[in-house]
DNA sequence: CTTATATAGATGCATTTGCATCTATATTGA
DNA sequence: TCAATATAGATGCAAATGCATCTATATAAG
């Protein structure tokens, strides 16, 4: 809970003093980039970032009113569309990884050894998605 | 992060539905009931929970408000008071206790041998305080 | 002693979040 | 075909959060 509360404010306060977006727009800007030309639907973009419906819909009109996508009509599905990222998009997203990156690597590297950092890998591949089970 | 987020919604679920307050009440009434019947300083408290100062101020109001704890004036220093907890708040977080450790207990259970827990319990060690060194 | 500064704690205001609900299209079933 | 239900996504409103600031007392410095 700590180490996790304690990364996400290290992290945010660097891509703040770096004048750029917080680390939810990352998220949402990889996954859509990674979708490529075709874009992704909101709602599979929603499953992905394991954010609320309301929560992933908000994101998207600030991030799209930032001109980092856009939305393109969708063919098969007249209720939704699809989100593309822009090249203006594409390029704050390479902005922000190195600062993200930097970040990590400092808080790994000064918080554990390389086997216990491994260790903790290994762990955290046990948490995979959402079960619902209990 | 997915486990700790995981895990913080599966208690607050659990309580919700068991028609107790929320794990942020727990947490303070469990450091108000050891500090005994001195009391403790709302600032004492911040530290423990890592809360930003404001958030422990109305945190305490809604707690005090349900009369799970009482301020008494503070002897030693004109501009604060210490917090003291109620018998009622006492038997509430008596009452949460045994809804938050099950929740634990099971998720952890099912998730990962308890080899894997003994491991995951020295990584957690490993962060101790916030050391603001990032 | 008097003034300047620091600390404890509360709060006004803007932003964010969560819940419930709404619209619109899609799918199912009689 | 047409009603009933489900799904995609947006949004109004209330509650929670974060920031800045305010009051009051404590401590330090001249």
């Amino acid at each position: 809970m700590r180490a996790s509360e304690r990364t996400l404010s290290v992290v945010e306060n660097a891509l703040r003093e770096a004048g750029l977006p917080e680390l939810s727009w990352y998220d949402a800007l990889l996954e859509i980039e990674k979708a490529g030309t075709e874009g992704i639907r909101p709602y599979e973009l929603r499953e992905r970032l394991l954010l609320p419906q309301y929560g992933t819909s908000r994101l998207l009109s600030k991030i799209e009113d930032a001109g980092f996508i856009k939305r393109i009509p969708c063919a098969k599905d007249g209720r939704g569309h699809a989100v593309q990222i822009t090249k203006a998009g594409q390029d704050m997203r390479a902005q922000m990884w190195p600062v993200y990156a930097q970040c990590l690597k400092v808080m790994i590297e000064q918080t554990m050894t390389p086997a216990q950092a491994d260790q903790l890998c290994d762990l955290a591949t046990l948490i995979q998605r959402p079960s619902d089970t209990v």
